[in-house]
RNA sequence: CGGGGUGUAGCGCAGCCUGGUUAGCGCGCUUGACUGGGGGUCAAGAGGUCGGAAGUUCGAAUCUUCUCACCCCGACCA
């Protein structure tokens, strides 16, 4: 009964790469800071892949597809773009036994070579808005790779819209940042704060960047997915023109927006516990696993045949449901495994139970076992799994408000980060450099500027009078 | 790029300092039997260019030199 794994308590990121492994969710490839995602894994990111796609169709988003190579100049045409993304791009400087006229760049991210594209197919008010979307891999180098949360390339989508007015791109990049949050918690169970980034957090070419930020249990801030106002910085940069019903010739204004496997890594550190991953029922590849008990094949007949019309039931239901009929397992070792999958429920069917006309329910949140009458299974099965998904909802949250603190001075701002970790929220000056100085001293960073102007009080670094109350926190 | 470390079976490691028969251990794997309501037991097996190269030696996983790869700690990021 008791677990293998390192506690999240004595080393949580030992325990993330354990509890990765042991859930068969991915390992590391040959190349560093590449993954190879596997099949469990990879349902996960399929579920939310497909949650995901559907949200954006209903807001009225198509997908196409941009290559994987950009011409190296591209990426020069925006100043900040270029100085953003310099050190993590990989660069193709020999192909097809020579080298290359002109390097091509593997993306770290699509504005560039969608900006080229949506130059020649945008002439008029009536070519507008453009939304589009693509799901993708992209490429930017890392030094500190960790699965799912930090990897060399990744898997993601990468919204790209462009608009007649600089209110309807705002409009869209505000409209998708609540897609994002949606997601996050009906979907995944974690509360998440959205917010405004910094200047200095900010997309390089961006005119603003929103984000949603979720709270993982060892107290440090997870950036769970971003949406970004271009403004006219890209249009402007690639040339993208429209004429408006005045007959003037203006830039359009874009917006991107993304998320990326990266969210894989916040549902494990969101939910999981000293046992192994815990899933949300609506993202779990398997909701429910049914494991048969029997010795003797008389006893196996009957549970088998039993079995398979409970599970033919939940599946008539809509519940992902999976019979582990493997005989080469004894049981035990299947309950464990399917725990370190984080399966949400665990059915247990035994001649006993036949004879009861009733299963064993295990919740994966909970300890302990109930019996359940095979009469309401389906119901019950079903009622328990929305139970699951609320009261990791629920748990998350309030562990995110317990570690949410206010801070008033640099000391009671270390003093918090240094105990329970978790955001905090304080009051600066709103220069860069008092964001730099609290980043160097604390390693914190501005996860969202709560407001901006006359917020009283004065600034936890300078003493000067305070522009701005923003949340900070340690991040991944 | 600066500092520290590791390469031996699929995975995790011992052996190296102090060279000496067929290179071991745990997990995993294969076959079979007994088992089966929370990680079972027994038996029999398969699996190795000891990272690579050169050298010292009668003899190298072990000593020397070179080389390659990877990991950890310090500057960025969905």
């Amino acid at each position: 009964m008791s677990s293998k794994f390192t506690t999240r308590e004595a080393d949580f990121p030992r325990w993330y790469q354990e509890v990765v492994a042991a859930g068969d969710l991915a390992e590391n490839a040959p190349v560093r800071g590449c993954m190879v995602i596997k099949p469990h894994g990879y349902a996960l990111w399929e579920n939310i892949r497909d949650r995901l796609d559907q949200m954006f169709k209903e807001t009225g988003h198509v997908n196409a597809y941009f290559p994987l190579f950009i011409p190296k100049s591209f990426i020069d045409k925006e100043a900040d773009h270029v100085e953003g993304f310099a050190p993590e791009v990989a660069v193709v400087t020999h192909a097809g036994g020579k080298q290359l006229e002109e390097p091509l760049v593997v993306r770290p991210t699509s504005e560039t070579i969608i900006g080229h594209m949506y130059a020649k197919w945008i002439q008029s008010h009536r070519d507008l808005p453009v939304l589009i979307n693509q799901w993708a891999n992209v490429v930017r180098w890392e030094m500190r790779p960790r699965l799912f949360l930090r990897t060399t390339e990744f898997l993601w989508q990468e919204g790209h819209t462009a608009h007649a007015t600089a209110e309807e791109a705002e409009a869209e990049t505000l409209q998708m940042l609540e897609v994002y949050a949606r997601l996050a918690e009906d979907y995944l169970a974690i509360p998440v704060r959205k917010g405004i980034k910094s200047r200095m957090e900010t997309f390089p070419g961006a005119l603003r960047t929103y984000c949603i930020e979720g709270l993982m249990q060892d107290g440090k801030a997870l950036q769970m997915g971003t949406s970004h106002n271009l403004g006219q910085n890209f249009a402007k940069a690639f040339d993208i023109q429209f004429q408006d019903t005045d007959g003037q010739r203006k830039h359009v204004f874009t917006t991107s927006w993304g998320v990326s496997t990266r969210l894989v890594g916040a549902v494990i550190m969101a939910h999981g516990d000293d046992r192994g991953i815990v899933l949300p029922p609506r993202v779990a590849p398997v909701q429910a696993v049914l494991v048969p008990i029997f010795r003797k094949p008389e006893e196996r007949d009957a549970v088998l045949a039993a079995a398979r019309r409970a599970i033919d039931g939940l599946k008539a239901a809509g519940v992902r449901a999976k019979l582990d009929d493997r005989e080469q397992l004894k049981p035990g070792p299947k309950f464990f495994e399917w725990e370190k999958k984080g399966v949400p429920v665990r059915l247990e069917m035994g001649p006993r139970d036949l004879k009861d006309n009733q299963v064993v329910m295990v919740r994966r949140d909970q300890e302990g076992k109930n019996a359940v009458s095979l009469d309401v299974l389906t119901e019950t099965v079903l009622k328990t799994l929305e139970d699951v998904q609320s009261s990791l909802f629920e748990r998350a949250l309030e562990r995110r408000d317990a570690m949410t603190n206010k801070a008033a001075s640099m000391g009671e701002f270390e003093e918090i980060l240094d105990g329970t970790g978790g955001f905090v929220e304080a009051l600066t000056d709103g220069t860069d450099e008092s964001e730099k100085a609290v980043k160097d001293n604390t390693k914190a960073t501005i996860r969202i500027v709560l407001e901006d102007g006359d917020v009283g009080g004065e600034c936890m670094v300078t003493g000067k009078p305070a522009t701005r109350r923003a949340l900070f926190a340690r991040a991944y």
